[in-house]
DNA sequence: CCAGATTTTGGCAGTGACTACCGTATGGCA
DNA sequence: TGCCATACGGTAGTCACTGCCAAAATCTGG
């Protein structure tokens, strides 16, 4: 790798750090991108050629495991279809269990900016999605229709999961850990233990 | 009604159908808030004040159809649950598929633009939170940390469906209505149809 | 019908995210 | 060392969005 690969990674993390430590500080509302630019010694310009948005630079991390989860996941085609997802989610929650400071930091703040947490649900969105074609290409035995409608809802409870844990174990720190809520998660779901809505004709 | 509420709800619509005629004609990111207001014939003020955002002038009809089910659903306290839940969505896909132009409109825009998008996601969010503490009111039975958990996962389920429906409907028109693949979404989930990850013990 | 209280409105000035562009500096390579 | 590609900083500009204020429209009591 060549010296300009080297300064290239350093100063994405440097932006990348000093927002993240703005941020914390003042709020990611009170902080704007000159500010951050210059605590990391750059131009505005600059920072933008790293960073399209200013969201980016508060969800890389999650970004990096969810669709990094997902990649992994399209290397692995021997893999049976139930196993393979619960190795995608315990992988995803897996990276988000070894940086809970980095978490729980992104986590307030999507709850007090709007825009973070619109940037959050879209790369969920993007997760799902690619979940979803991945899951088509190895339900291709079915027909191809339904396949889409099955992949689509799987990759959607997969997210479900990952969400719903996450939150949960945000929420209360001194509750279950992640792979207890993850497994809790699954047999609920197994077992019938939700309340799912009946498929029979509807009332009216 | 005095006339001040009159013209106030007269503004407000024509405002909004401005806005979205000038959407489907140019694009959501070609179309300036000034030149709404000026089709409108008010001041970029007076849209502001009622319309906090852009996006909101374009989503406000999907916001109406998913929060209003809530509220529906939260003065029904004494239909059981999987029935509730799932009037719940046929109450959504119901009032979505009574006006089709909209909502594929707001499918192409949210394609086109992220902030759209992220802005749908968001309220997608918003639905399902509301559905897991109306869910949470009526499991207050079982273990409140376990009830939590599970009406989130229930309500994750119920989004899960709707968007999955909504999803294949606007992408093959020609396909199975709404009812149609509403109900076999809940027949696959109900019926193992679906790939659902395993609670065992993973590998690792 | 009219004066005063209240609400709604439009314009104006300003902030900040984001874009396009351009001259310059710097690392890679012969 | 000299050439090329890339990265950088700066500038000017667009546009979403916010506060503020004076004027117009609406409601209310006489």
């Amino acid at each position: 790798m060549g010296l300009r690969e080297l300064k290239r990674e350093r100063t994405r993390r440097l932006i990348a750090d000093k927002a993240f430590e703005l941020f914390t500080d003042h709020g990611f509302g009170r902080t704007t991108v000159e500010q951050i630019a210059a605590a990391a010694e750059v131009g505005p310009s600059t920072l933008y050629r790293y960073f399209p948005t200013k969201e980016t630079l508060v969800l890389e991390f999650v970004e990096d495991c969810l669709l990094g989860a997902v990649a992994w996941f399209r290397e692995q085609p021997e893999v049976e279809l139930p196993d393979g997802l619960q190795s995608v989610i315990e992988r995803v929650l897996e990276q988000l269990d070894g940086n809970p400071v980095r978490v729980r930091a992104v986590f307030d703040l999507a709850a007090q900016t709007a825009s973070v947490s619109a940037h959050l649900n879209e790369m969920t969105w993007r997760f799902r999605n690619e979940l979803t074609d991945e899951l088509v290409r190895r339900l291709a035995g079915d027909d191809p229709q339904d396949a889409e409608f099955t992949a689509a809802l799987a990759a959607g409870i997969a997210m479900n999961i990952i969400e719903t844990v996450v939150r949960s174990w945000v929420e209360n720190p001194d509750g279950a850990e992640v792979k207890e809520l993850a497994r809790r998660a699954m047999t609920l779901l197994r077992g019938g233990g939700i309340p799912l809505p009946t498929a029979g004709v509807p009332g009216s």
